[in-house]
DNA sequence: GATGTACAAGCTGTCGACAGTCGGCAATCG
DNA sequence: CGATTGCCGACTGTCGACAGCTTGTACATC
């Protein structure tokens, strides 16, 4: 008999491999600036900071290679990446493509609890705007549209939300702005709630296209605050 | 005096460093098919195979990893990546996500030279169909679809096609129907040609719908029937 | 003073080795 | 006879070491 549980549990107690964590520890170095961009990130050095050997290092540099948060020039290393404003504009047209694609369908058809997650989402959000910890804020950002993302139903499209969301947060590294609004984030964010509660896609596209390009040119304003 | 170009050129010399080239070489082996889906990558044997370390033989393992041809499973190895039928549907999913992307800022705005190299590439794409060689058909189709993103103009979107297009490989090869007829190749990719030229955004996405929708079947079709 | 060159130090690319863990097989027990 | 336990082989995770390259510096030369 085939059946019933194919296994009780997969039991994600997945060992912490060195590699992981040093991947860990240097994506919160990068997002956390004591790493800046175009520094260098020496393995060795790494390396004995963290008391590991070099082959873990490496391994998670690759990983972060991968998701965009460091660039690596043969025989010469590992380095922070370094955004230029094209760039940016072409990874806030990525967000864009994706997140239109999640709107329409979830305007085809948004399930009352997918919008019920969704709102009480926009509640932690607002919560943590509140609060004025500017991290927490932009993490419970990204975790609204991740959900919004995930609601659509393909785990490929989560994906590359992810890799890119590292990315975003990258851009957010390059501005020195005080924090948006409490109020402007709630109003933005339950602008896209009454439109996907309406089911018209027309009004969805355009209400996700605004609240991009609403945070595209935050994020820009503020790098040439920044600059300047 | 800060400036002019930051690098006269990258000088993308790039020495083959092991790590690619066991990568390229995996790659190959995978979508060749003389590593099977499921299967698994002994680090040890794939150097020994190989004629070097296993360091590279990681490190080239995990970017494939990164570009979803294997999986990794803590404390158990590598192995080749296994599509179920719900992750095609995924992958297709995003395919149009990424094309209807970059066919409507191509609707926008297309210039003419642009249009005649896409031109350029049905021909050549039309040429390898006929020629009967259906890995050679699949790469030029794959290169067209990559012109028509790169045309867009956002090297992040072209990044994440060119990440996807391995996976698309890996999906053909579940397949081992025959090949398609070339006049219907050639038709479907002159239909995207003219909505193009067009310059209408509407018809435009329903070209790229029903040419993507006909891939994603003629994938699963030839699936099921590989299965059967 | 500017330019080119040789040297030295540090780094990456790669390797072989050791320890801990996983999967399978055989022996043991109910 | 089936289930469990202990053992063995193979493999992964990690480490330290060596060779070759890259970079910065000091020196010689024009």
């Amino acid at each position: 008999m085939p059946s019933s549980r194919a296994s009780v549990q997969p039991v994600i107690i997945q060992q912490r491999n060195l590699v992981d964590q040093v991947a860990d520890y240097l994506t919160q170095a990068i997002i956390g600036q004591r790493f800046m961009p175009g520094e260098r990130l020496s393995e060795v050095q790494l390396a004995r900071d963290l008391g590991v050997s070099r082959a873990p290092v490496r391994e998670a540099a690759r990983l972060l290679e991968s998701r965009g948060l460091v660039v690596s020039q043969p025989r010469r290393g590992f380095f922070v990446r370094v955004l230029d404003p094209g760039e940016l504009v072409d990874i806030f047209d990525l967000r864009l493509c994706l997140e239109r694609h999640a709107m329409e369908r979830l305007a085809e058809a948004c399930l009352p609890e997918t919008l019920a997650a969704l709102r009480h989402q926009v509640e932690v959000l607002c919560a943590a705007a509140a609060s004025g910890d500017e991290t927490r804020r932009i993490e419970e950002d990204l975790a609204f549209h991740r959900l919004l993302i995930a609601s659509a139903g393909n785990q490929r499209l989560l994906r590359t939300f992810n890799d890119l969301a590292h990315e975003l947060r990258l851009c957010i590294t390059l501005i020195t702005k005080t924090h948006e609004a409490p109020d402007s984030i709630a109003e933005s964010h339950h602008h896209l709630l009454d439109a996907l509660a309406s089911g018209d896609g027309t009004r969805c596209r355009e209400a996700i296209d605004y609240h991009i390009g609403v945070a595209r040119d935050y994020v820009i304003q503020g790098i040439e605050e920044a600059r300047a």
